[in-house]
RNA sequence: GCUCCGUUCGUCUAGUGGUUAGGACGCAAGGUUUUCAUCCUUGUAGCAGGGGUUCGAUUCCCCUACGGAGUACCA
């Protein structure tokens, strides 16, 4: 690779960040690192109509929440701006004015009405009407209308566009780092429209405008750009300018059925498909707000649709940057599997340092209403961590260690306290009193040996004394949870279970 | 409709002109266990179809089917 990388995830504020944005901001990221290149954000806000309150602030948060940098963009400046392009507006009337100029550009007086009429009368005709070279002679643009007629209408400040004059039939071959070669002949492109009345440029000029002034090397950007690709490279050649590397990542498609990736079907089947909770208009569950750790929703993106070729599947974020490649993008649509999500975030459940968790979870103790050393928080979070994918998961776990039973679990008391329970209770408590370290195996060594002395079932006593403690048949290893809330309310539990079991 | 892209277990995917087609999720069955989980082991299931090319195609080519995207004064 020759000169800097620099690459660019250019969303528009439409919105929430979608998780396929993410993972095209995420492959641009770690392409950009892993070539010690620079990663530029740039908002692409060229239609004012569209633009949503807060998607911009949204934005960035998303992709920090996920551990994505920016080098250069709007908040972190840069040798390049501005980086919003409705600041840079001047730039690109310049720039169509050039291909104005150079006769690969038009200015079109069509109405959207006229147009609107074409399209439906074509439609009806059963085809498909399309500004190009077959049709832009009889349409009122600045190919057909005499020269004067032109300078009087813009003269008369009559609204027009400016399209790009696409070639009639040639061949345009392309190359896609994912793809390879890709042929499209001109014929089949209509003349799209660069420059809005409105002054504003669409995404086709601003883009290339704005990739070439930026110097961007390599263009990361999702598969529904494919389709614009022959424009683009056209776009390049009429500027007389270099053409950067192209990448179109497949698709993210639905769980289940048809289509791609849509909020609907997170709302349908029970997940977030943004990655932080959108507060505006028609609010948007986010991976953030479901307790997802940022280290596994990006692990899960990363390995939707690329793989490294090994069985590896856990990476942090270095080891992605330094094991990712184009090259090992896949080509086809990655349904999204919230399973699988899952799975990642039970995982690093397991692999986060304790204490990371066992901050969160001694908050949510703490909101419960009891107080919690770090330590003690730690050591729970341990015994428990194996049994939950996330944080929130823990209270459920670990309950019974700050409150005594509530209630006894109907079924569980059908199904283990027995006649003898009672009397063995009695026993055991008496067995209990005598340990003077109750610690989980010392208590264990002899509660068990008195349990082979009397010749009892384990299974009985144990589930028993479980019912006791606990209130249901749940909850892990039994001497470890009286060992943690000691001697004294161990004894106190059995006391009260006998009172209302009997 | 037209243009482009794609197609290996249900899902994410590895892979090769000759392999017992590998891994992971899920599911199932065992095992561990005082419970529930976890965990471990095993199992389950796939090269879309049809033509070529070839001694031999899952792999290369073509066609079909299916899926996806695009087809706006949206990005």
């Amino acid at each position: 690779m020759t000169g800097t990388v620099r690459v660019r995830f250019a969303p528009s504020p439409t919105g929430p960040l979608h998780i396929g944005g993410v993972r095209t901001a995420l492959y641009n990221y770690l392409f950009a690192r892993k070539h010690k290149g620079t990663l530029i954000l740039r908002i692409e806000d060229t239609d004012r109509s569209r633009l949503v309150e807060g998607a911009e602030q949204y934005i960035m948060e998303a992709l920090e929440w996920c551990g994505i940098l920016i080098d250069e963009g709007v908040r972190e400046g840069g040798n390049y701006g501005p980086y919003r392009q409705s600041e840079r507006k001047e730039i690109y009337g310049k720039y169509a004015a050039e291909l104005l100029e150079s006769g690969w550009a038009y200015m079109a007086f069509d109405t959207p009405e006229e147009l609107g009429i074409l399209r439906k009368a074509h439609e009806e005709g059963g085809s498909v009407f399309m500004y190009n070279a077959q049709t832009r002679d009889r349409l009122k643009n600045s190919l057909t209308l005499p020269a004067d007629e032109v300078s009087r209408l813009t003269a008369e400040e009559i609204p027009y566009v400016i399209r790009f004059k696409m070639p009639a039939g040639e061949d345009i071959e392309m190359q896609d780092m994912i793809r390879g070669k890709v042929l499209v002949n001109s014929g089949t492109l209509d003349d799209k429209i660069l420059y809005k009345s409105d002054g504003m440029p669409t995404y086709h000029l601003a883009n290339v405008v704005d990739d070439h002034l930026m110097e961007i090397t390599h263009i990361i950007r999702g598969e529904e750009w494919l389709p614009s690709l022959p424009l683009h490279v056209m776009l390049y050649r009429a500027f007389g300018w270099d053409l950067p590397s192209f990448a179109h990542l497949p698709l993210l498609l639905k769980p289940t059925g048809k289509g791609k990736l849509s909020k609907r079907d997170g709302d349908k089947m029970g997940f977030p498909v943004f990655p932080l909770f959108w507060p505006y208009g028609e609010t948007a569950r986010g991976y953030r707000e479901e307790g997802y750790f940022p280290e596994a929703f990006v692990n899960m993106l990363a390995l939707l649709g690329w793989n490294p070729g090994t069985d590896k599947e856990l990476f942090s974020m270095d080891e992605l940057i330094s094991e990712f490649s184009i090259e090992r993008v896949g080509r086809s649509g990655a349904r999204f599997d919230p399973e699988k999500a899952r799975w990642f975030n039970h995982q690093y459940m397991q692999i986060k340092p304790v204490e990371d968790i066992a901050r969160e979870y001694a908050k949510m103790v703490e909101e419960k209403g009891y107080s919690i050393k770090p330590e003690d928080a730690a050591r729970l979070v341990e015994m428990v961590r194996g049994r939950v994918d996330f944080i929130s998961g823990l209270w459920y776990q670990t309950n019974f260690f700050f409150e005594a039973p509530q209630f006894y679990d109907e079924a569980a008391v059908k199904k283990r306290w027995k006649e003898d329970s009672p009397v063995q209770m009695k026993e055991l408590k008496a067995v209990l009193e005598g340990i003077s370290s109750f610690i989980s195996s010392d208590i264990e060594e002899r509660v068990k040996s008195w349990i082979r002395e009397r010749d009892y079932g384990t299974g009985a006593v144990m589930n028993a004394f479980r019912l006791l403690i606990v209130g249901e048949l749940r909850g892990p290893h039994l001497f470890d949870i009286i060992d943690f809330i000691g001697k004294e309310e161990t004894l106190e539990r059995i006391d009260r279970g006998l009172e209302v079991l009997g």
